[in-house]
RNA sequence: GGCGGGAUAGCGAAGUGGCCAAACGCACCUGGCUGUAAACCAGGCCUCUCAGAGUUCCCAGGUUCGAAUCCUGGUCCCGCCA
């Protein structure tokens, strides 16, 4: 038998919160004397359509579980989606329709098996309609649980309660029906972010009303974004996609403030550089390893070099869009064709020749520039900004 | 049911008859600088056939030489009291 205060203080490290204390121990030994894994729940309402790093702090997490072979039991919160989760908001959240929460619901379970283990004894997937799509007469049995005041207790609720900005019923019922879902899988362990704490112990609550044991609950603590300041999320435009294009997540990355690097090594997993690396090698390769890790290794090296190449030497790199030229229009009109080539309206595209973004061949193009001969465009680079380029084409 | 408040550009928020395509902040874009797509500084940020023109301030009418601003009628949102 393995050491279960090991496995549990291992399971513990980098976790907030763990409660009550000393539980998750306990549930390991229970579980392990009626010889079956620990069931670690995972909500995840698929309110936007992809994964972030933010996210896979918890699934690793979770991962950890699976590796001591204990069974993660991912929700995909279709229903509860239709809900909105109230957490952190300071306003109501705008409920998504059907089909764009089956959709996403798809894409999340593909992304969370980038970084969980797929095999059956080791990962249950289920959606929350199963049970939440309910009778009234059970609803009701679940309101039963709860009183206004225990959900006044909540910040989010609280603080919009006392400034009189509106809070639905529908939110209000949110919390009960995630700690439904613990009822109905069972789960022994519910984990999340720190800002779900009082979500997580609602389940404890309703498992406590159903007459069953209570979860516990692990906090992990939440990433800060891109900009080093808030919590990585959608919202905030801080947030690096785990199906983001390697270029794009080691760029993303190498922006990161160096103040916020140590907590990415460490919520991330990341092994850290050697003592004496300066920030500038350690921030390099955090970027790889995190490119290392939702693509690989050599698509890692490649989008350091494109890097390098593009901000470093700011030189255009290897691989150029081409845009084909439209037939019979000479000269060119450049703000149409940059509009054209890079989907900007024509006013932006003339304000960027006026701040000088705009180069061909490297030059910059001069305000009078605005009609060129198509001749003189056939085969140029067309740079725009920093990153916009494309190879010109005469049709 | 009664009373009151509100709807302005991606978001927040000024503006209460001409000086308003509309202050300011955030976000975003561009330039400079830098190890960086950060920070900082500067500029920009409705559209177009762009030294000019067109279309905006919830919707529809109206008053006026002139309206985001006034009037009428709608729609939606919020609070308080019951």
């Amino acid at each position: 038998m393995p050491d279960l205060a090991q496995s549990a203080a291992f399971l513990t490290r980098n976790v907030v919160e763990a409660l009550p204390a000393g539980g998750l121990e306990a549930r390991l030994r229970t579980a392990a004397r009626e010889e079956r894994p620990v069931r670690a729940k995972l909500g995840l309402d698929p309110t936007a359509p992809d994964l972030h790093l933010g996210h896979t702090v918890v699934l690793e997490k979770l991962r950890e579980f699976q590796d001591l072979g204990h069974r993660v039991v991912l929700i995909v919160g279709d229903y509860t989606a239709r809900v909105g989760d109230p957490s952190g908001r300071s306003q109501t959240r705008p409920a998504l329709s059907g089909a764009a929460i089956d959709a996403n619901a798809e894409t999340y379970k593909e992304q969370a098996f980038k970084v969980l283990r797929s095999e059956p004894e080791l990962l249950e997937v289920r959606r929350n309609s199963e049970w939440l799509d309910m009778r009234m007469e059970e609803l009701f049995g679940l309101a039963r649980t709860t009183t206004v005041a225990q959900l006044l207790e909540r910040n989010d609720f609280a603080k919009r309660f006392a400034a009189g900005t509106p809070i639905s019923l529908l939110e209000l019922l949110y919390p009960l029906l995630q700690g439904y879902d613990s009822v109905a899988i069972s789960a022994d362990v519910e984990l999340g972010g720190t800002d779900q704490t009082f979500n997580l112990m609602r389940g404890r609550e309703m498992q406590r009303a159903y007459g069953m044991a209570e979860q516990c609950v692990l906090t992990v603590p939440l990433l800060t974004g891109t900009d080093g300041l808030q919590k990585m999320s959608k919202s905030f435009g801080n947030h690096i996609g785990i199906t983001e294009a390697p270029a794009e997540m080691y760029g993303k990355t190498l922006s990161l403030p160096d103040a916020a690097m140590g907590q990415w090594f460490d919520l991330l997993a990341v092994e850290l550089p050697s003592a004496g690396t300066g920030p500038r090698d350690a921030k390099r390769s955090l970027a790889r390893a995190i490119v290392a890790r939702f693509h690989s290794a050599a698509a890692a090296q490649e989008a350091e070099r494109h890097f390098d190449r593009l901000f470093v030497d700011r030189k255009a790199p290897e691989e150029i869009e081409p845009h084909r030229l439209a037939a019979g229009e000479d000269p060119v009109h450049i703000p149409a064709l940059i509009a054209a080539a890079f989907g900007h309206s024509r006013s932006e595209a003339r304000r960027l020749v006026t701040a000088g973004a705009v180069r061909l061949d490297g030059a910059v193009l001069a305000r009078e520039e605005i009609d060129l001969p198509s001749a003189r465009l056939d085969g140029a680079v067309l740079q725009v900004g920093k990153r916009g380029f494309r190879r010109l084409h005469r049709a």
